[in-house]
DNA sequence: GTTCACGCCGAACGCTCGTTCGACACCCGG
DNA sequence: CCGGGTGTCGAACGAGCGTTCGGCGTGAAC
């Protein structure tokens, strides 16, 4: 039907547009007369596309989730070396990451936002997402050696890395999110200087 | 005055419930009422102690940051070596982070909700940490050799790998802040495997 | 014994919130 | 020409919000 595909059309407009201000003031701050304001409909007119406040946030979050983790699955498709598996699987977060800011930022910022059936269906999607770095990680173990630390840590401390940068990065700076990508990964794997970090140049760890 | 002690004391106790409940349900899911119901207060008596919910969230910000700002400098007087004042840093951060988790995911999660005057001033502490982070990794870098990776980008990635830990960090979990303060100094300076990720590994970034 | 600042409170104010409801144009199949 | 689904709207509702105000008890100061 040509009428669905409209309704679907401006869905998918008024998602983007409560994406951006919800990015912009955060998901509470922001009122339902706010995204009618923003997206050129009015307050009610918003309830007939959406039954409340709380799955138009839902939609948000599933729909850039889905989107996500579909990207990432055609990204490392057919590629065998983990390492490259693994660059393949940071330079897919950071560059979708970077060129729908909004939403990311939504899905990172404002996690803690839904509840009940929406909230499970989200994490769903959350625990495959890490599930499939983690196996990469594993990967990456088993044929570069042992790695120097813990696997949980090094995977919620890679995705630190790269969720962090709603608060810092611009994608229209001079930073390009090449750049930045690459950076990351190199980061993650080799360290900042390549530096096999000791124990004795940590002695006094947690004494301050 | 024993009185201005008694003060003080109520208003600090204040602030820790204050904390504890902007942390589990955020700033401005929170209301007057239910920090009134969970610091015992009554709800207009909590303006014997704030002049608004704003500062409410400003002293607990600014309180905090003064605090790890402190504790930090305490933690890297005197010592010389780079590698070593950026591992007393990162421990310092992270020690911090667990021991105050509340007050530090108020201060991380909810930085943009603050504007004006409280904004400024919290800021200002932002930078200046920052500033001693940079600071110590150009110092590493003059020691260690050049580094893999733009500064900036380090910085920031730094700080996501730190701030992200009150998404997935349980300070009474198995996991010890030793442990992990030692797993990110690891992993930011040698990188998870210490590989050097050269250039025939990404040929393809941004491809997909 | 009176005074007065301190610590605290119940009640209320004005406002904004998310959501609902009934209605009105429009267009297409009959 | 007509009936009904589609898209949109203004107006309103009840609830909850942050904040204020006047007052009450208490204990130290004089």
């Amino acid at each position: 039907m040509a009428q669905q595909l409209a309704h679907d059309e401006k869905l998918d407009a008024l998602l983007a547009a409560a994406a951006r201000v919800f990015a912009k003031r955060g998901y509470h701050e922001t009122s339902m007369r706010d995204l009618a304001r923003e997206s050129g409909v009015s307050l009610s007119g918003l309830y007939y596309y959406v039954k409340s406040k709380d799955e138009l946030l839902f939609l948000i979050q599933d729909r850039s989730f889905a989107a996500v983790l579909a990207s990432m699955e055609e990204a490392i498709a057919g590629v065998e070396n983990p390492v490259e598996r693994l660059a393949r699987f940071i330079d897919n977060h950071l560059d979708y990451f970077a060129s729908h800011m909004a939403e990311m930022k939504v899905l990172s910022h404002e996690s803690g936002a839904l509840s009940g059936q929406f909230l499970s269906q989200v994490n769903a999607k959350k625990r495959e997402y890490t599930r499939v770095l983690m196996d990469i990680l594993a990967d990456v173990e088993r044929t570069n050696g042992a790695a120097h630390v813990n696997r949980r840590i090094a995977t919620y401390t890679l995705f630190g890395m790269m969720n962090w940068i709603y608060n810092w990065y611009d994608p229209l700076g001079d930073l390009s999110v090449e750049v930045l990508s690459q950076s990351v990964c190199r980061l993650f794997l080799g360290g900042y200087v390549g530096l096999p970090v000791s124990e004795s140049v940590m002695p006094h760890m947690t004494a301050g």
